[in-house]
DNA sequence: TGTCCACTGGAAGGGAGGGCTT
DNA sequence: AAGCCCTCCCTTCCAGTGGACA
């Protein structure tokens, strides 16, 4: 019991942190370094929303961690505080598309947040729809709906309709607007979208530039001083932060995942201060709780397949072709006794596995030998052996390659 | 120069599991 | 309870395709 007490009562004093909170991801801090402009843009093209007309609808494009999201909310905040001192009516509805994952996901969280009720199956797209017209039509509100990621809906079966619909929604409600701002990060997006949807989305299009390595270094600053403790911070562990996360992902939020990571690990530790060396756990950390997080929720063949490139590439160290991994795969399900996935389907989910970024893979002619997927592992062996194992189903499975991971360990 | 391998990747569809409305 | 509808994982079918080899 007194253990507990202690861990909580050192919690409550944190010798880090001051406020942990303001560097966790979805925290819109009170300034944007370096994103003055963006927000003016944003705001300007927003603002009309005060007087009770609808805004254009924005399409803003950036590659990831360029704060994108972050002004986007962060404007989306002023201005409801600002309608709601004015008395206007202006409600924003954020919805990121990327793990609202399906279009029936996207309107019905849509749905939820203007405060219809919407199960979550059951209903068709078009009934949601529906429901959510019904619910907005004659509320004399502007909506402004922030689609982020939004070239996962676009990609999915469906996704272009459900897009044109809320294109269109406009000529359906009474006093009611909405304005649409869609956010992605990918180039190609634009090109596949339903011209229709385009030129309605496009109205006004920005672009955001990266930030380069000095900009990061900002950034982190000002939310350090905010999250830490004065003086906690080693002199380099803030340009090493920027640094690692421009050569790894190039991108402000992991550089803010670095900084709090590392925090985290100094205090769990009992340090008094961050060093660098905090920084390159903290690394190592969140490389190996993605993985254990993402194969984790893998289904059963997918994790077969896993288990079969980890064979075959002898641990993780060489490569595997598409027919090698299959082949092990085949073995392995004859020794579960289960029933065993087509090629077509292994191939899609190599494919998804690297879209995961669990194994890199190219795909590669050999001329006479045929076409085929060189595949290679792209998470640490172990982390992933580890993952695999929890599934009681495989676990025995991978006892021989248990053994080749252990030894290369103790070498 | 053409052939042909070993796949890739698109498309459509199905059926199990689950939950809605009426 | 019947009748819909949704998601997820999978199948079947098929039209490509880059380049080593004959």
């Amino acid at each position: 019991m007194d253990i507990v007490r202690d861990v909580f009562a050192s919690a409550l004093r944190s010798r880090i942190f001051r406020d942990r909170e303001k560097l966790l991801p979805d925290y819109v801090p009170e300034s944007l370094p370096h994103r003055e402009n963006e927000i003016k843009k944003v705001a300007s093209i927003l603002a009309p929303a005060l007087r009770g007309e609808k805004p254009s609808n924005i399409f803003i494009y950036g590659l990831t961690g360029t704060g994108k999201t972050a002004v986007v909310r962060y404007v989306l905040s002023r201005l409801e505080a600002t309608a709601r001192e004015a008395g206007s009516r202006v409600k924003g509805v954020y919805v990121n598309t990327r793990y609202r994952d399906t279009p029936y996901r996207v309107i019905a969280d849509i749905g939820e947040a203007v405060g219809a009720r919407i199960p979550f199956t059951g209903l068709s797209v078009g009934e949601v729809f529906g429901r959510i017209i019904k619910a907005i039509a004659n509320t004399s509100t502007i909506y402004i709906v922030v689609l982020d990621e939004i070239d996962f809906l676009a990609r999915k079966r469906g996704g272009d309709d459900v897009l044109y619909k809320l294109t269109r929604i406009n000529s359906e409600l009474g006093t009611s607007r909405v304005a649409l701002v869609g956010v992605t990060n990918s180039a190609d997006l634009v090109e596949s979208l339903d011209p229709r949807v385009k030129s309605s989305l496009g109205e006004v299009e920005l672009v955001f530039p990266p930030y380069n390595a000095e900009q990061l270094r900002d950034i982190l600053e000002a939310r350090a001083r905010e999250a830490f403790r004065p003086g906690v911070l080693e002199e380099e562990v803030i340009p090493l932060c920027a640094a690692l996360a421009a050569r790894e992902h190039g991108d402000a939020r992991r550089a803010l995942d670095l900084l709090r990571v590392a925090g985290e690990i100094a205090e769990r530790m009992g340090a008094s201060r961050v060093t660098r060396d905090h920084v390159y756990m903290a690394r190592d950390e969140i490389e190996r709780d993605r993985v254990m997080d993402v194969v984790r929720t893998l289904p059963l063949h997918s994790k077969l397949v896993l288990t079969a490139i980890l064979i075959v590439t002898g641990g993780g160290t060489g490569y595997a072709t598409t027919g090698e991994i299959y082949e092990r795969y085949k073995a392995l399900t004859l020794k579960l006794g289960i029933e065993t996935v087509t090629l077509r389907r292994v191939s899609g989910i190599l494919a998804e596995l690297d879209m995961l970024g669990v194994i890199t893979g190219r795909v590669v002619s050999r001329g006479r030998y045929g076409k085929t997927r060189v595949v290679e592992l792209a998470v640490d062996p172990k982390t992933l052996y580890k993952a695999l194992a929890e599934d009681i189903t495989i676990g025995d499975l991978l006892e021989e390659i248990g053994a080749v991971l252990g030894k290369r360990n103790s070498v």
